[in-house]
DNA sequence: ATCCCGAGGG
DNA sequence: CCCTCTGGAT
């Protein structure tokens, strides 16, 4: 009951939420489309304040003209930023995502780096990135994914007090189980995107409103 | 006017 | 800490 909820532990909570979590999205998966770790870095560094639904829309044309890290560093820069122009950010962009393939091949044989310490050293590519194609390219845990959702979700869920991405997840990575990290990421992401949106929050239907101190029950 | 699977620079 | 970069959807 209430009783044991309001002295649960923000552990036993995050667990719970999980748990939850694991029920309502089972098939969660990583919605980016994509053939290679190469692909998937670059439809991710197209994420950034970018809906996924959009940046589905760009890299089918952009990944028939230039589908691997060679052909990305040598683009066009006119041309890489025309086709990614509809995701915003377009020439930071087009900047990173052929800087990142340029040191990709000239540094790593052409392959997506597996350590996060080389991720990171590529332009356009910090810990939120990183995590998405280690997860997601390779199954290494490294960390977990804070995104826009995952930020908002963990504040109102109580989880954290932090605003800064990666003291969230320093608290979240102490919270949670290491091998779950990424599952409860792609499933808050799931779970900001349906119900517990930015704007209207849909508290009436959540699942999780009874262990959320900023669910809003009416009577 | 606000938000979307952010990152880099000051 | 702050600011800027950007277009599309709501």
């Amino acid at each position: 009951m209430s009783i044991t909820r309001k002295w649960a532990t923000k552990q036993q909570r995050a667990l719970e939420i999980l748990v939850i979590l694991e029920r309502t999205y089972p098939d969660a998966t990583c919605s980016l489309t994509y053939q290679t770790p190469v692909q998937l870095l670059v439809a991710t560094i197209l994420s950034a304040q970018c809906t996924d639904e959009r940046v589905n829309k760009v890299t089918p044309a952009l990944f028939a003209r230039f589908p691997d890290a060679p052909s990305l560093a040598n683009a066009s820069i006119e041309e890489l930023e025309t086709l990614i122009r509809s995701t915003g950010f377009y020439r930071n962009k087009a900047k990173n995502i052929q800087g990142a393939c340029q040191k990709i091949v000239s540094q790593f044989g052409g392959e997506v780096p597996q350590q996060m310490e080389q991720l990171l050293s590529l332009p356009g590519v910090a810990r939120k990135t990183a995590n998405v194609v280690l997860a997601h390219g390779f199954g290494i845990i490294q960390g977990v994914t804070v995104d826009t959702h995952v930020k908002r979700l963990s504040g109102r869920l109580g989880l954290t007090e932090q605003t800064d991405p990666i003291k969230i997840e320093r608290d979240l990575m102490r919270l949670l189980p290491q091998p779950q990290w990424e599952n409860f990421s792609i499933r808050i992401i799931y779970h900001g995107r349906a119900v517990c949106k930015a704007r209207k929050p849909d508290c009436g239907v959540c699942q999780l409103a009874h262990v959320c101190p900023a669910a809003i029950t009416p009577e």
